[in-house]
DNA sequence: TGAACTATACAACAATTATTGAAATATAAA
DNA sequence: TTTATATTTCAATAATTGTTGTATAGTTCA
């Protein structure tokens, strides 16, 4: 998971429709739903469904797949579960016990300077 | 954590900017950094890193504290756990076993059927 | 008080993202 | 093969977000 990939995901993640979408799509997993039943289920317009979709698929988010006319789409839980990774990661380096259980988050890191590397992507 | 805040936080994080801001934040936990340190680092102009800092602590993702003429910024860590169990708990909502040990998700839900209140907030 | 310093507010503008209806593409079914 | 269905693409526009320089407000220290 590098920066820019987060960052594209969390994009996904940033708006109402596209988080309905995604939330709908994970109670809805392994099976999927076909873009008109997420337009149904949120009632909203296909062509604005369409467009918040296809960012999502762009990303990663979700998956799709022709089925006959229908495109099935799914999320994808691998995905969100690396994004959860990377998030514990950032969110753990430097001070560990102000996240976590210390004994578990300790392998995270252990400086807390000012690095050139701050800058790095 | 309500659907308007996750958003909200996600769009937070969804810009390298403010994503370089925060990494350099937690890094930096729990001293934090003065607005000009974070420019410094970040080689910005101040006034953009200011407008970021503003929207990233309208959020609640990041902290701040007068210090004499600076303002001081923290990470709030707090925050950003809360953040991943929403998405973990978003994740694991209608398949668990797709994410993570089935005994530890097991909690979260157990049904997968396209109810009404997949449309609320 | 007055000069130097820190940071934000403001204004102007650039760039991106969101929304909608109409048209196009492709599949399925009669 | 004609008609219906599903979805996307396109074009137009609206709305939001991002960037920069300048001005302002507040703080420190001589």
């Amino acid at each position: 998971m590098d920066k820019q990939l987060a960052t594209t995901l969390f994009e996904s993640l940033a708006s109402g429709i596209r988080l309905d979408i995604f939330r709908l799509l994970v109670k809805h997993a392994p099976t999927g739903l076909v873009a008109g039943e997420i337009s149904t289920a949120l009632a909203l317009p296909a062509t604005n469904v369409s467009f918040h979709l296809r960012a999502m698929t762009y990303s990663g988010l979700i998956n799709v797949t022709q089925e006959g006319r229908y495109q099935r789409y799914r999320a994808n839980l691998t995905v969100m579960q690396s994004l959860i990774d990377y998030m514990t990661s950032e969110c753990c380096t430097g001070r560990p016990e102000h996240c976590f259980d210390t004994e578990i988050a300790a392998v995270c890191c252990d400086d807390n300077k000012f690095l050139s590397s701050d800058l790095e992507a």
